[in-house]
DNA sequence: ATAATTCCTATTGAAAAGATAGGAATTACG
DNA sequence: CGTAATTCCTATCTTTTCAATAGGAATTAT
């Protein structure tokens, strides 16, 4: 799947961030959108690495974005929270096993049908998912 | 994923009853092939179901595409083998599922995303699979 | 008859995804 | 201070999906 709940609920909490002023506890945002808190939470770890949002540690402390919403792309979010947008194992974690891949008349295919997914979901960004727009 | 083993299986399974002149027995392809046996078989009964391949049975039975090879699309194949190729749950067997459907700002882009994928599957047939070409 | 095949159903095993548990580290605020 | 609320970290458990296997029935050329 290209597109896991794990991709999903990423989406929905950035989406709740950016509708928020300021920096968000992640309870609250869980609780919002109903994900697993604890869950929400490993989410939360990807996100805070890959830089898109910002975390303030300690009471009265919680997420906020690092970009205003119409700068941060379906395809970014989601190759961080999938760890891979890859349609195949042949072009995802899995690449380097494939003993056939030089002469492997479909990796070209994948690796094209990678490359469309990717620029198709580079055209929306979080501002396109929120309700009010 | 979208294309996973099963699906990658049936493009070879099918690229190598395409390499051949007449029927052949799916012992011999998936052994060329080095794909498991039983499983190759379970594939069969889909590929034979879409009307892709015609079997024939009993001793010195075996399959042959009902097609030539340029007719059929990767499209076409894996949709059939995978028995879905949506990018997301929302989209696919468990479409029926989601009581937010209406109002998910989200589903839209989903749906074009499917869309953008199989036209991009569709612009390739089993003859780009072909090894001599 | 026999052997080789497709066809069918069920089960098992392995891997991935989703979710949960418990607690350490940090910080605002009384 | 000390307490409560938070992020952070590691580990585990559960469920689902995917891949593969097992056993045999039905069919057909020779």
């Amino acid at each position: 799947m290209i597109v896991s709940t794990r991709g999903r609920y990423a989406l929905r909490i950035l989406t709740e961030l950016a509708a928020r002023e300021e920096s968000a506890s992640l309870r609250d945002v869980a609780q919002k959108q109903a994900i697993p808190f604890k869950y929400a939470e490993s989410i939360m770890r990807s996100l805070v690495k890959a830089g898109f949002v910002k975390s303030t540690r300690g009471k009265n402390g919680g997420y906020s974005l690092t970009r205003p919403p119409e700068e941060l792309t379906l395809a970014e979010v989601l190759r961080v929270a999938e760890d891979s947008l890859a349609a195949t194992d042949c072009t995802g974690r899995k690449e380097a096993e494939c003993p056939n891949a030089a002469t492997c008349p479909s990796l070209p295919v994948w690796r094209a049908l990678d490359e469309t997914v990717y620029a198709f979901l580079s055209q929306y960004t979080l501002l396109d998912l929120m309700p009010k727009a």
